[in-house]
DNA sequence: TTGAAAGCGATACCAC
DNA sequence: GTGGTATCGCTTTCAA
């Protein structure tokens, strides 16, 4: 392969010409000499080693994504909005998958400081732990997606910017909802476990209860996700929190699913527990991944506008790592509501 | 960051020596000098630069894996496994989405080879396309996972390996599924147009009707995909096609689909229809994505042996990068029923 | 307007 | 056993 010196001396030029013009310096150039460089690496089709100049310069034109599993359509969904953000501006994505283990997200920040990858986001990951920071230290650029950050954390003095959906708002819409459509007795449905985005979708939720009057003890039912459930964790404990609502007497008319794959879960259980939705319970979902519509009756969903979301992560990590003095900043993106069929009118 | 030099000056040794501590040429050093420079690096904090590494010894640790979609959960569950099985060989995975379109593979073939990353995996593409060959004569190393290749490419001497399930295999199981089910009136439901691997899912297809002694004209129903329907595109295809099975008179009484995106949408529209499955008609699909099982009733599927598959593909990948010389060559895997309830028994 | 040369951080050959 | 040094391909002052 040809490099920069070949084209060089096939043009009869220096180096440095050569390299002025692929950086674009070209203002300043005879028009004839730049014809003949360009010339030069047509002929000797020339490409410029992206290492080399990565060693030089330090940039990598890579960002890392960091997802729990790229099998979850949520994050597939995520990670095309961050592909094509990136490629807009001429990056590509490095994917790392945690499959929930510490270990895997310490490597995986490693090997993207190793590479020269200098910005990665980090999605629904909880940000206090420690090797984040340290990764922060070492001059890495983070976005974290969909926070997890305990509160104390969150109101400290953070050096990660942080891009989620208004939380409060996605439980209200998603309460308003059924409520809109007569519900009386409604509940919220979740993996057990405190998370910041939990926590304020729950918050939302007991909100619009409580305004339309109807809040009462006991509105939120929740379970451990098993980790032998697999790649459907989300899915089979939404089946299995069926059997929990099923026993509930009298029995809620109206549940949020804390996302769509535990909501489509819990239809299917709630189904083979002989109730028709939406007629019996209507269900509402948070995240519309590209299933919800799929699965009959379909799944009115609360959507985040992932494409806006990724585009501002994409441009703050680049906007940071070029400029490090930039302070970290806390964005909030308002989510819709679209309805399907689960939820009666 | 601390580079080889501090270390080197830190151990009071030179770098050639630090350098033969990196790549575990320790055999003949002195206990002493690996222990003080093992020392430094862990006083300096250490981490060798990969960039630096990879523009001398022309060797990327990365593999890259083009796909149409992330989206599409075939595509996500593959890459997946290709993850884990690049991991377990201390490599990691640069995606590329092509969403179909031919300059976005061009350009990801062409910054994988600027990044210095040898060896790429291609999912369910044209491979005679011209840039794929133009980038094995640059030295890229390619495997073709799911050939999409015309019969007489694939005859000629081909550059790449190829591994994919059985394909003939696999439509001869799902239409053997139906028929032991009792079906007497199958058809071949498809996206239109010719790929090795719909042409040897058909082939399985009629081979086991014939046996069978079911065989008739028109056992194909096929449909051209929108463009507009997005990342739903084969759900939406197979929801258009049931249109098309209801029209059929006689009725069919079991249909092949041939992925279960497609069967799934097949599914919704043939129950908006009116129709029971798998009373009335049984559908079988192949991939066996994570929905299948999701969506009541759960799809039948053909599943192909994906983490094997990752698994060759990958060390076909490596094995090639390190010795050119030897051959591509193609593998066959064998696919699996999975039973659920959308086939009447 | 163009060129010469130092340097990014590691590797590996050849001395000693 | 360990060290000196040219080299990978490019960027970037500084001079001319």
């Amino acid at each position: 392969m040809a490099n920069i010196r070949d084209v060089a001396r096939h043009a009869g030029v220096s180096v440095s010409t050569v390299s002025n013009v692929l950086n674009g310096r070209v203002d300043q150039m005879r028009q004839e000499t730049l014809a003949r460089i360009e010339q030069a690496m047509r002929e000797l089709n020339y490409h410029p080693n992206r290492v080399a100049q990565q060693l030089k310069t330090g940039q990598a034109k890579m960002i890392g994504l960091l997802v729990p599993s790229i099998v979850n359509p949520s994050f597939a969904a995520l990670a095309r909005e961050v592909d094509l953000a990136a490629k807009a501006r001429q990056y590509r994505v490095l994917l790392g998958n945690t499959y929930r283990q510490e270990d895997e997200e310490q490597a995986f920040l490693e090997d993207m400081l190793a590479h020269g990858v200098r910005g990665v986001i980090v999605a629904a990951s909880a940000m206090e732990k420690p090797h984040f920071s340290r990764a922060a230290a070492r001059g890495m650029v983070l976005v974290n997606y969909d926070s997890r950050m305990p509160a104390d954390v969150a109101s400290g003095a953070m050096p990660f910017d942080s891009v989620s959906m208004d939380n409060v708002a996605a439980g209200r819409l998603a309460a308003e909802h059924l409520i809109a459509g007569g519900c009386q007795r409604i509940a919220f449905v979740t993996e057990a476990g405190r998370t910041m985005s939990r926590g304020h979708k729950i918050e939302g939720f007991l909100d619009a209860a409580r305004q339309a009057g109807i809040l009462r003890e006991q509105m939120v039912i929740e379970g451990k996700a098993l980790a032998a459930y697999g790649d459907t964790e989300m899915t089979d404990l939404g089946r299995a929190l069926a059997a929990q609502v099923v026993q509930q007497s009298p029995l809620p008319d109206g549940l949020v699913a804390i996302n769509d794959a535990l909501g489509i879960g819990l239809m299917a259980g709630l189904r083979e527990a002989g109730i028709a939705i939406p007629a019996q319970i209507s269900v509402v979902g948070i995240d519309n991944i590209p299933l919800a519509g799929l699965i009959p009756p379909g799944l009115s969903s609360v959507m985040p506008p992932l494409a806006d979301m990724a585009d501002i992560m994409v441009e703050r990590l680049l906007a940071r790592i070029e400029d490090p003095a930039i302070a970290p900043q806390e964005f909030l993106f308002h989510p819709t509501l679209i309805r399907r069929q689960s939820v009666k009118t």
